[in-house]
DNA sequence: CGATTTATTGAAGAAACTCAACTCGAGTGG
DNA sequence: CCACTCGAGTTGAGTTTCTTCAATAAATCG
């Protein structure tokens, strides 16, 4: 779709790049694979040698727990980077699912550790793109922890289309989201049914669409209201911050 | 207790120093301050410009919700380095608060940054140590999403174990752990009096005992076995890793 | 078009919550 | 030194939210 760099537009969302920035991270070789829906990326345990972006699709961190069940840690969408933890951290602690066709880019620890050293603004940055994805994590605690389902979900929502708005996969009130209703359980914390019952009571609020792998928000600030949903988490305001 | 600069413990924890990063570390200036016991050290929406290092006591980082609701985050121990993230994001995104009297060590943001800039390893140990950080929110989702009422305080206790040995807070068995019942309540998202009546059976079962604030594991494989506790998420053996 | 997901519905059941009272121990001040 | 208060812990009982199970409908895919 867009001829950047895969790394640059995560960048971009926490710093004003310099133009040498950009041609820093230009330099950066990179190799693009497909992982097919339903399949592992990464499973726990991993040691992984590079990084990756997701240029396409929709993937997740997930953990299972010794009775079978699983939880959703975390949702991946376009511009992520879902591994970024692996360049200082040497073994994965969770599973990383592609839950739709994806277009990862991996590029290799080595070549990101000297892009750190010789870039310390960008080494920032992705310090930065780390700690805004460890203050999604604590807002999942919350969301699990102290919301009933009909708030949990629509905070997931929330979530979601704010993220999407950021990586500019929005268009008409409306982003792919292909994930099922068994996905949202898991990531919610809620029985599949019980999910399937809590979408039908938010569509019959009108708050939103979500079916054919798209979601539709007709009314934000009802869902918001709702959803009890702030988007301070996400540290949008970043880009226009000072940096050491 | 020790001599030592108060950032050292953690640093240890994650990468082996050499003299003259520990040199380096020591030359950061520090002033301690104490925060009685339920008190606020920071609020959500503060802009802090040092961080600080917990020396003594026992710290939560929280979020209260629309209708009142309080969830614990993270539980922090003597060593941690609770508000490491106000070092690059901007603003605060939850509260965190003295459980008991807490002493704590202050670094302005801007000494802890010239030692980054000067001291790439420790730049990157500090890193670190916010992966691991995170890394402990994303079993939180997994406790309080998956597990159980029993299991879920069981794996708490088993973090707490765990973190406390590596801290050096174990004696015989046994640390001080002064949350009251309401704290683990609102850690592990259950109600007090569902705290209460868990905690009995696990008493009951001797796995541990927990009273006038220490806690004592009698069974550690069955309490790590009934928690379905496995200490990976803690990443405990960076220290031998390689750095770039 | 048959096969396999995915979504939907109904009904019974369970884990955990709420509310309210009561106990206990540690201070505190008369 | 004892009565009092206050926080923390404990207990009982009724209620709720959500789960589980099982069956059905709809949609998607080869």
């Amino acid at each position: 779709v867009t001829p950047e760099h895969p790394l640059l537009p995560k960048l971009r969302q926490v710093l004003e790049l310099s133009p040498e920035e950009v041609a820093a991270v230009e330099r950066v070789p990179f190799r693009r694979e497909r992982v097919a829906a339903d399949e592992p990326i990464l499973r726990e345990g991993a040691r992984p040698t590079r990084s990756f972006a997701l240029e396409e699709g929709l993937a997740c961190s997930s953990k299972i727990v010794s009775d079978g069940g699983r939880q959703i840690i975390a949702l991946h969408i376009p511009g992520d980077l879902p591994d970024l933890t692996s360049l200082h951290l040497r073994q994965r602690d969770c599973d990383l699912w592609a839950l739709v066709d994806c277009e990862l880019a991996f590029h290799d620890h080595r070549d990101l550790q000297q892009l750190c050293a010789a870039q310390p603004r960008l080494n920032t940055a992705l310090w930065r793109v780390s700690l805004v994805e460890s203050s999604v994590f604590r807002e999942w605690v919350v969301n699990v922890g102290q919301r009933e389902s009909i708030k949990r979900l629509a905070h997931l929502f929330c979530e979601i289309a704010v993220r999407m708005q950021g990586a500019g996969r929005v268009t008409g009130g409306s982003c792919a989201f292909a994930a099922t209703q068994d996905d949202l359980a898991e990531a919610t914390a809620m029985s599949p049914v019980h999910v399937n019952r809590v979408l039908q009571e938010l569509r019959r609020r009108g708050l939103l669409s979500f079916a054919k792998g798209r979601l539709t928000v007709h009314n934000w600030d009802g869902l918001a209201g709702l959803a009890d949903f702030r988007d301070d988490y996400l540290h949008l305001d970043l880009r226009s911050e000072r940096t050491a």
